[in-house]
Parts: C-alpha cells; structure tokens; sequence
DNA sequence: TCGTGTGAACGTTTTCACAGCG
DNA sequence: CGCTGTGAAAACGTTCACACGA
C-alpha cells in the first residue's frame, strides 16, 4: 500500500486525524470532503487524494464517516508500533513542549525529558521525569524512546545529536538553529523559530 | 526584480542571511556556493538559482563576498521597513518565545507582549513589556507592530486573531491548533508542534 | 581546473474535470 | 442533482548540464 507517500501528505493526513477526532468528540458522524478540507485550511481535491493513499472509500451520498476514515487514517500511520518520545534539553522551549503535549491529546506519548542540570535531574517537570543525559541510552530502551524533540543550546546540538542517533533514535525534531549532521536515516525537521519569524514578518507587508 | 519569489525562496534566504551572519563574525570573507549550500542543508544549485532572486553576483573566482552577499539579501528582504513584532498570549510557547529571541540575534525586533493575566499585565518578561489585550491597537501604532506571534490557547486564537487584524497586522506566526480565518491578504504560518512531532515520530520507524 | 549563472529537463505536488453512482 | 475517486493537465520546485571566465 504504502508506494511512495509523500512527506507532506503524511503531515496531512496527521492534521486530519486531530481535527477527525475533535469531530467525534463533538458528536458528528459523517463529513464531506470539502467540509473537512475547509477546517484543515486546504482544497476538497488535495484531501481526496490524500484519502487515496491510506485506502479509506467514502460515500458519495455520505461524504466520510469519522470513525472509519480515522481509524485507517490511524492504522496507517501508526501500523501496530508503540514507540514514544522524549524531550533533550529542559530549558525555556524544553519546558514549554512539555506543558504544551501535557495540554494537547497527541497520539506521540512523550515519557521522559533529559538535561544535565543537577538541579533539574530527577524533579518532575509537566509530569516528565528529567533524567541526566548519561542515562539516554538505559531509559531509550526502559521506555521505547524512538524520536526526540531537541531544545539544547546551539553549541552542544551537535554533540547531543550523535548521542541520539547512538541511541538509535531515528526521528528528530531539532530547536537548534544549525544543520545537524546525521546518517541519511536518521528524519530531522528543523524548527527555526528566528528564521521562521522572519519569513512571516516580510510577508506581512506587501 | 521580485518577479515571482517563492515563499520557500524567502525563508531560505532568511537562513543564508542567518549563516552569513554567523561568518561575518568568525572573520571569512568569501565563500563558495557549495559551502555555504551545506551549511544550510542544501545543494549548490538550489542556492544559486536562490542568489539569482535577489540579484547579487559572485565571482567565479573568488565565490560570494560574505559581507556583499549578506547585505543584498538585507535590502532584499527588509527593504527600507521597520516594522517590529510581538508576542501575544504570555503563557508557557509564549514565555519561550521571548526568551529564545532574546538570545538569538534576529532582524526582526520584538517591541512588546500581551495577555489578559492581570498579574502579568505592566510586568516586563524576558525583556519585554507585557500590556493588556485593550491596548492592543495603540501599542500596535507606539511600536510599529507588523507581524504577531499568537500563542493564546485555542479556545480564544479566533477571537484574538480578528483583533490583530482589526490592528493592521498582517503576518501572524499561529501556535494555536486550528485554521484561523483571516482575509486573504494576511498571511499565516501556522506551527502546529503536535502534528510536527507526528510527522517525525512516523518518520522515525522505517 | 574549478568556480558562477542560467536555459532546459526533470520530478513532484496540486488542481482540474469528469465518469459513475445513489 | 451533489458527492466521491481518479486520470490527465497544470503549476511549481529542484536539479542537470553546460557556456563562460579567471
């Protein structure tokens, strides 16, 4: 099934499902494709393809049935693996990730946070324990841990990266604003909140 | 000259301008485009056809002038504005927000805060002067505040994002997890750290 | 030789447009 | 009718490949 997904039609397909399931919450069944499209901010035809790629059928009388576009939508990205992440670095963008996933239901279960703080070191912060960085490798097997947000200073990104991917974490959503160098299987999203700003703030004249 | 840019361009040319930076300072006074496509990730031919936009021109020779290049790009992206920004809503992503922009050296100056905590209001944080949502449209004229950063819970982003366009903003980074509606001539980045970290778990396994 | 600048080719992503069906 | 699913077209973004120059 999956021949060639692309990445942006996997985050997609990720916005439907949160938007599928405050859906069902709020009681509705059925959804037309251009309904869901407009509250995921895109065009009816871009959310119909992307239904093709998880092999879920509407109806043309019906539109989409919640339930069972968010359960393929579910199996499809999640498969039968249970892996969960963690939190590098529990400074100010650290802490707020936790409070924020602590707040927002997401599928991801973050189920520790790592710093080398002595002060920080196991305290509970937003109901993560914080362990020391020495003991990645003990709890990346003790809790599954196979991506991890990384929110540590520029200067050590680098180094706490290769300890990362020595860890065999695969996945890595990076604060740090440089290019980490990593094996080619190794996912890095890079979230550059200066550069981004930046980006917003000249669109935002003409 | 800007006949067409790329919102991808853009933000590109936000991160070489960014590196250049960063060079400028650790006194190099040329680079080719291949190094300094690899420090920001990309190939050499995707940072000339970059370079072509805002019409600067290295030497075979020598490659990019850093200083000449940096500048180009400068003119490019701010042109004469002076626009500032600021953050709204002073909760955990808010807080983070102000704090990593205060370390990181950004071209886009963040003049001011909002919330409606009382105890926050008239409290300077990380730097910043936190005043009441009321007052939002005369410090949006004080400051010159173009763009926005929204990091209100979602319950309230709507709302608060019809007030930033009442108050002539036209850019708004949007933290909150749903589609703001806004008239099409404002534009909306949205980060949506939930979907984001998703997106890197599933690409993490595989 | 090893750079840059750029037309042209290529690949990817989005949109169009329409058949088929209740 | 108005919806879905989907081939085909269009739009967009990236990469190739080569002319030209020191």
């Amino acid at each position: 099934m999956p021949d060639q997904i692309s990445e942006k039609t996997i985050a997609r397909l990720c916005l439907y499902k949160r938007i599928l399931g405050e859906l069902e919450v709020s009681g509705v069944e059925t959804i037309y494709s251009h309904e869901l499209a407009s509250r995921a901010g895109l065009t009816a035809a871009q959310l119909r393809r992307d239904i093709m790629a998880v092999g879920y059928f509407g109806s043309p009388t019906k539109g989409y049935e919640i339930a069972g576009l968010q359960h393929s939508i579910r199996v499809f990205l999640e498969g039968k693996n249970t892996g969960t992440s963690a939190v590098v670095g529990v400074g100010n963008i650290g802490r707020a990730i936790l409070a924020y996933m602590g707040l927002e239901t997401s599928s991801v279960h973050i189920t520790a946070c790592f710093d080398q703080d002595p002060a920080k070191i196991g305290s509970v912060i937003y109901g993560c324990r914080c362990y020391s960085l020495d003991e990645l490798s003990y709890r990346c097997n003790q809790y599954n841990i196979q991506s991890a947000i990384l929110a540590v200073p520029a200067g050590v990104a680098q180094l706490v990266a290769e300890k990362l991917v020595s860890c065999n974490i695969r996945g890595i959503m990076n604060f740090a604003p440089i290019q980490l160098q990593v094996p080619e299987n190794v996912f890095v999203e890079n979230i550059n909140l200066a550069v981004t700003l930046e980006k917003v703030h000249y669109f935002a004249r003409k």
